[in-house]
DNA sequence: TCTTGCCTATTC
DNA sequence: AATAGGCAAGAC
C-alpha cells in the first residue's frame, strides 16, 4: 500500500484521469484518500488530490510524492464519490468537481523562482542587483526584465535552478497565549525574587496569582496588567512564564449578540407540514419534501424546528439560502436558535473568513451551516437534513465550471444518507413543483399566512394610460398618492427597480446610436460612479462621449432608470421623504447591505428604493406599500423563463408588506398590464400561474416537460465557430434518440464576447441514456484535436441561455 | 547553420 | 496548463 492514485490541479481534457506516485517511506501510512498533495507532474510541481492507495501500479516508472498538504483529509469519502458524479453529471474534470467542495483559500498558488546553486551566481554583476532579499529572482521579475533567455542559460550552465513552488493560500490565524507552568506557591516565590524595581512583572505574576495557571490571550494580559512586551520577554526568559501560538478563527459575528430564541408554538398548517418531516428523520429515510408555503407563512420555523430534532439525533444540518449576505435577518435567526452551533458562508465573507467558517465544519464545531450554493458541499459526516430555502432561486445554479445544481447535489447527499431534503419556497420552480405533482417531490402546503393576515392587495397600473394621460414621470398617480400618504403615516415603503437585462445604456438622441462593445456583440453598461462605459462580458472600460461617434450630434447620454435617477426624482417630488438607496453602488463595501437594512428596520427611512436585492427576505413590521417601479424588464429577456422569473419577482416583493398587524398593498406599474405572468402575481395566484405556464412549456417543448442541453462552441473566426458546431451537430444526431429535437447550430443571443465568435447548439429530450457519454465524446473529439483555441462548453439543465 | 514560430505529444 | 521535441520557414 505504497501508491497513490493522484488527480492533478491541471484542468484539461487530456489530464483529467488520475496518476500513480509513489508515498515514501515516512508518510507511508500516513497518506489518506481526500488529502491534498504535492506532487511532481511534467517538470513542474502541482497539487494533486489522493483519491484511492493502493499496492500496486501498472505504471512502473512512478515518480514520489513531494509532500502532503494537509495533515487530515480534507474530502471525505462521501465526498470523493460525490466528487465523481458530479464529474459525470456536469461533464466537467475531476479536478473541478474537487475544487468546487473547497474554499477559495484552499486552491494552490504557484510560483517559479530563480535559485542561486552557488554563491558565486550571486555576484554575477548583471545578475547581483535582481536578486531579492531572500538570495531568488522571481520569474516575473525575469520576465519583466526581459532576462528570461539570460537566466535559461544560467540553468542550463548549471549556475542557477528553477524551482517551481506549491504554495496553499489558506493561512490560519493564530494568537499568541501566555500561560505559566508553576504552581500557586512557586509563583508567589517568584514575584519575591523578582527585584524590587519591577514593578510591571510583579503585577503580571500577581495576575497569575489571582487567576490560577489558566493561559490567556497575550493581548488581553498586556492590557489587564497594563504591562509591556518587555516586561512579558523578561518572564519569559526568567521561564516563569510560556507562550504558546494557538489557531484563532477570524469571527465575523464576533461583534454581534444573539438573543436566544426558543420554538415558538406552530399553527395548525405548520404542524401539519412538519409532521412528515419529523417522521423521515424519525425513520431516517431519504424523501425530497416541496414545502409550498406563501410568504409570511412560517418556513423558517419549520425549518428550524425540523434541524433542532436532527440535532438531537447528533446530526448535522445544511441550510442554503441565496446569496446569503444579502439575508442577515435569516443568519441571525439561526444563530439566535442554535448559538455556536453555527457557521454562516457566504459571499460576504473575506475568503480568510470562509475558511475557517469551513475549518470548523470539518473539525465538527458546528453542528449548523447556513450558506450560499456552495455550502451545499459542506464536510459534515452525519447528515441529517438538508434544507433549500427559496429553492426558484437562480443563483443555485453554478454557470462555472462544474455547472452543477445545488439541488441535484443535496438529494444525492440525502440519498447518501438517507436523510429529508427540504425545498422551501412560495413560488416553486415549475420543475419542482411539477415533480411533486408527480409524487416524486412530497408536497407540503402553508396556504396562510402566520398571523392570519391577509396576503397584501395589488394594484396593477397599465403606464401606458398614464402616459396617454399626460403623466411622464416615472410614479403612475395612484403610486404618488400612496407614497404621500405613507410618509404622512409614518409608515414604510419598499421601492423596486426591476432593471435585470435593462442596464443603463449609452444612446445619442439624434440617430439612435447605441455605444457597443468593440469586443463584444454588447451595448456599454453607463455607470454614474466613474462616468464611463463598462462591457459587463470583457471588461473593456472607456469614457462617455461627448459627440455622437456616427452623427457628430451633442445629444448623446445615458438611457434607462437606475436607482440614482429615482432617487433623484424622489428627492425632488417629494422632499420631505427619506430614501436609503441600496444597488450595487451602495452595498458593495463589506457589511454595507446589512447597515442599511438595520438604518431601514429602526424606521431611519421612509422609502427603500432598491434593485432585486431587496426582493428577499425583508421582514419589517411597518412596511405597508410595496412599488414595483416597472415591472415588465425581465420579460423581453430571451430566456424560456423568463415569465417564471417575473412573476416570482413580483410575489416575492409583493410579500414584504404587511407581514405584521398592519395591512399591506402593493401597487404594480408595468406597461404589458395583460401578461400573464404580471396578472397572476397580481392576483397572487401562483396555482393557475403554474398551469398557464405549464402550458407554454409545454408547447414550447421546454423543462420541465424536457429536459434540455446546451454547447456553446466559441472561436476567434465566425466561420471556424458556426462550421465546428455544424459538425458536432452532425456528429449527436445518430448517438440519440428520434424523440431528441437538436436546435442548431445558430448564433449565441450574444454572438461574441472579447472578439470569440459563439455558436450554440440545443438539445432537448426527455430520456438518452448515451447523452452524458455522447457529449463526453464531443469534449474529447472538439475541444482538443488538433484545431487550436476551440473552446467547448457544455451546459446539461442551464440557466443562462446566453 | 542557426534562430524563430507553430504544432503535437506528454505529463505517473 | 505547461513544457519539450520536431519540423519547416526565415535570418545571416
Amino acid at each position: 500500500m505504497n501508491i497513490a492514485t493522484v488527480v492533478v490541479d491541471v484542468p484539461a481534457m487530456n489530464t483529467d484521469r488520475e496518476y500513480d506516485y509513489l508515498i515514501p517511506e515516512k508518510w507511508s501510512g500516513m497518506i489518506q484518500p481526500g488529502m491534498r498533495v504535492n506532487v511532481p507532474f511534467g517538470p513542474r510541481n502541482v497539487q494533486g488530490f489522493v483519491t484511492d492507495i493502493r499496492d500496486h501500479s501498472d505504471y512502473d516508472s512512478l515518480k514520489a510524492i513531494v509532500e502532503p498538504m494537509d495533515i487530515l483529509p480534507v474530502l471525505n469519502q462521501e465526498l470523493l464519490l460525490l466528487g465523481e458524479w458530479l464529474t459525470e453529471k456536469t461533464l466537467c474534470f475531476k479536478i473541478q468537481a474537487f475544487q468546487a467542495m473547497l474554499p477559495a483559500a484552499m486552491r494552490a498558488k504557484y510560483e517559479k523562482v530563480f535559485i542561486p546553486r552557488d554563491q558565486q551566481v550571486l555576484e554575477k554583476p548583471e545578475l547581483k542587483k535582481i536578486f531579492n532579499q531572500k538570495g531568488e529572482i522571481p520569474w516575473d521579475v525575469g520576465e519583466k526584465l526581459n532576462l528570461l533567455t539570460l537566466l535559461k542559460r544560467e540553468v542550463e550552465a548549471g549556475a542557477l535552478e528553477l524551482l517551481y513552488k506549491v504554495k496553499s493560500k489558506g493561512k490560519k490565524r493564530t494568537v499568541k497565549m501566555i500561560g505559566t507552568a508553576l504552581t500557586k506557591e512557586e509563583l508567589i516565590q517568584a514575584e519575591k525574587q523578582l527585584m524590587g524595581n519591577s514593578t510591571k512583572q510583579k503585577r503580571v505574576l500577581q495576575y497569575f496569582i489571582d487567576n490560577g495557571p489558566d493561559i490567556c490571550i497575550k493581548k488581553q494580559l498586556m492590557q489587564e496588567t497594563d504591562a509591556g512586551d518587555s516586561t512579558i520577554k523578561s518572564l519569559l526568559e526568567k521561564e516563569y512564564l510560556f507562550e504558546r501560538n494557538v489557531e484563532s478563527y477570524r469571527d465575523p459575528y464576533e461583534h454581534h449578540h444573539f438573543e436566544k430564541t426558543t420554538s415558538f408554538p406552530l399553527t395548525e398548517e405548520q404542524t401539519n407540514a412538519i409532521l412528515p418531516i419529523l417522521d423521515a428523520i424519525e425513520k431516517k429515510q431519504h424523501e425530497t419534501f416541496l414545502l409550498y408555503g406563501v410568504t409570511g407563512s412560517g418556513k423558517t420555523e419549520i425549518y428550524l424546528q425540523s434541524i433542532q430534532r436532527v440535532l438531537e439525533q447528533g446530526k448535522e444540518a445544511i441550510v442554503l439560502v441565496p446569496e446569503i449576505s444579502l439575508t442577515p435577518q435569516m443568519v441571525r435567526r439561526f444563530k439566535s436558535r442554535f448559538g455556536n452551533d453555527v457557521a454562516a458562508l457566504h459571499s460576504g465573507l473575506s475568503v480568510g473568513e470562509k475558511y475557517d467558517e469551513w475549518r470548523k465544519i470539518l473539525r465538527k464545531e458546528v453542528k449548523v451551516v447556513v450558506g450560499a450554493r456552495s455550502a451545499i458541499f459542506a464536510p459534515f459526516e452525519n447528515i441529517g437534513i438538508i434544507i433549500i430555502d427559496e429553492e426558484h432561486e437562480t443563483s443555485y445554479k453554478q454557470e462555472e465550471n462544474p455547472r452543477y445544481h445545488a439541488r441535484d447535489v443535496a438529494i444525492k447527499r440525502g440519498q447518501f444518507y438517507q436523510c429529508p431534503v427540504i425545498l422551501g419556497s412560495a413560488t416553486p420552480s415549475l420543475e419542482s413543483f411539477a415533480r411533486a405533482k408527480k409524487q416524486v417531490f412530497s408536497l407540503l402546503t402553508l396556504r396562510k399566512r402566520m398571523n392570519n393576515q391577509a396576503l397584501p392587495s395589488v394594484e396593477i397600473v397599465d403606464m401606458r394610460e398614464e402616459l396617454r394621460s399626460g403623466n411622464r414621470s416615472m410614479f403612475s398617480t395612484k403610486l404618488f398618492e400612496k407614497l404621500q400618504d405613507r410618509i404622512k403615516k409614518k409608515e414604510q415603503t419598499v421601492l423596486l427597480l426591476n432593471r435585470r437585462g435593462h442596464s443603463s445604456f449609452v444612446m445619442c438622441r439624434d440617430c439612435g446610436y447605441v455605444v457597443q462593445c468593440p469586443n463584444c456583440d454588447i451595448s456599454l453598461t453607463f455607470h454614474r460612479y466613474s462616468h464611463s462605459m463598462k462591457c459587463h462580458y470583457c471588461g473593456f472600460e472607456s469614457r462617455v462621449p461627448n459627440v455622437c461617434p456616427e452623427c457628430q450630434s451633442e445629444h448623446i447620454r445615458y438611457f434607462g432608470t437606475g436607482t440614482q435617477k429615482v432617487e433623484e426624482e424622489l428627492l425632488k417630488l417629494l422632499p420631505e421623504a427619506r430614501v436609503i438607496r441600496m444597488d450595487v453602488d451602495t452595498t458593495s463595501r463589506k457589511g454595507a447591505h446589512e447597515k442599511l437594512l438595520q438604518q431601514f428596520g429602526d424606521g431611519k427611512a421612509d422609502i427603500l428604493l432598491g434593485t432585486q436585492m431587496i426582493a428577499k427576505g425583508l421582514d419589517f413590521p411597518n412596511i405597508t406599500l410595496v412599488g414595483v417601479l416597472s415591472a415588465d424588464t425581465t420579460l423581453h429577456i430571451p430566456d424560456f423563463r423568463s415569465s417564471e422569473k417575473t412573476f416570482q419577482l413580483l410575489t416575492q416583493v409583493s410579500g414584504r408588506a404587511g407581514r405584521h398587524e398592519l395591512p399591506g398593498e402593493v401597487v404594480i406599474q408595468t406597461y404589458t398590464p395583460e401578461h400573464y405572468s404580471i396578472e397572476l402575481a397580481g392576483e397572487q395566484d401562483y396555482d393557475r400561474f403554474y398551469q398557464k405556464e405549464m402550458m407554454v412549456r409545454k408547447l414550447g417543448g421546454y423543462p420541465p416537460f424536457y429536459y434540455v442541453a446546451l454547447i456553446t462552441v466559441s472561436h476567434d473566426e465566425v466561420m471556424t465557430a458556426a462550421s465546428v458546431t455544424e459538425k458536432i451537430t452532425k456528429f449527436i444526431r445518430p448517438h440519440l434518440s428520434d424523440k431528441a429535437i437538436i436546435l442548431g447550430p445558430v448564433a449565441s443571443p450574444i454572438p461574441r464576447i472579447n472578439n470569440r465568435y459563439r455558436y450554440q447548439c440545443l438539445i432537448k429530450y426527455k430520456r438518452e441514456p448515451k447523452l452524458n457519454e455522447t457529449l463526453r465524446k464531443v469534449m474529447e473529439h472538439f475541444a482538443t484535436s488538433g484545431k487550436k483555441h476551440i473552446q467547448v462548453a457544455i451546459d446539461v439543465n442551464p440557466y443562462m441561455m446566453m
